[in-house]
DNA sequence: TTGATAGCGAACAACTTGTTCCGTAATCAG
DNA sequence: CTGATTACGGAACAAGTTGTTCGCTATCAA
């Protein structure tokens, strides 16, 4: 990809991630990004068709990075083997890995969960998906854990992030343990 | 109240619901209502300061509702005292009352979502504050269990409501019972 | 009946969105 | 290095949206 393309796309990520962190998606105008990210109009235009596909493609490159790594935690130095899949997750949110928690909060109507849950169903899937009790539909379990999970990163931070994560993990464990079939 | 006044509320909201049935709450115009519920500009602005606070002050009155049928279910002919009262919000729901349902939907954002879990949360309070079990924080608890019934109902939704609502309580209550204390 | 108030319509400024045109500058291929 | 290609920027644009103001009429409550 041309190098100059390269750069304001990402100029105009970091301009929207930064502008989010402010204040909500739909009180930001294109203006805005354009004076943020110092690009002109007609480049804007050229990137992306409307603010809303930014949206999406942000999302797609944030989450996609929150679980990749989450995935391959194998290749991370940060935390024993042993630990679980969700610690890891929320140890990497609270360093608020390129601004992903901002996107999270209350103030962004719920805009950015439903890619961040559909992420985590996938990993709810791979983790859990052996152990999944039979006595319920299994959409539904696996859409209810990952909601689960969603629902208590929001408590967490709707707390101010003073709990550990090892605390939120245990919450989030104890809520779904009883759901799986034990190993 | 004027009655001039409560005519041209309540023609608003009938037209703002209409409308959310139809889209998405940020592709509808002031235009769109203004036409319509067949009222001037000047009228809307002097009930609402802004479509947000038409929004809000719909979602006071509609969840207020939702809720206080649910609540008061003894004096509605519509089922036995011994039905969960989950139950009997689900077949409330099943009828569309005013459109709520509609407003649920993944079109719209999550916007109505934390009105709804927020009113579902009181009912949560009422009627399992004395079975919540102590090994968690009891605000945890409750915005859990609050949080997993709205996303049964939009599990459900999703699936365009094939499934009973005697089938869906089931489910809600299976994974949420084993949080509870026995009585 | 009468004074108060709600509604209407038209026009308004300010802002937002998405497009077009054209000159400039960076990049890439040969 | 050179020439063709491509991205960028700026200005201007039409179309649509928001929220306000003005004067007039219809309705209400007492």
């Amino acid at each position: 990809m041309d190098r100059r393309q390269k750069k304001t796309r990402e100029a105009i990520f970091r301009a929207f991630t930064s502008l989010l962190s402010k204040k909500n998606y739909h009180q930001i105008t294109v203006q805005e990004i354009l004076d943020e990210a110092d690009v002109g109009r007609t480049t804007f235009y050229a990137h992306f068709e409307t603010k809303e596909y930014l949206l999406r493609d942000l999302c797609a490159d944030l989450f996609g990075h929150v679980t990749a790594t989450a995935l391959g935690q194998a290749s991370c130095a940060c935390g024993g083997a042993e630990d679980s899949v969700f610690l890891h997750l929320l140890r990497h949110l609270r360093q608020n890995d390129r601004g992903v928690l901002d996107l999270l909060s209350s103030e962004n109507d719920g805009l950015f969960l439903d890619y961040f849950r559909g992420e985590v169903s996938c990993l709810v899937e791979g983790v859990y998906g052996h152990r999944l009790t039979a006595d319920l539909p299994r959409d539904y379990l696996v859409q209810h854990i990952a909601a689960t999970f969603v629902q208590t990163v929001r408590w967490w931070l709707a707390g101010e992030c003073t709990r550990t994560p090892e605390e939120v993990t245990a919450c989030f464990l104890a809520v779904t343990e009883p759901l799986l079939i034990a190993v």
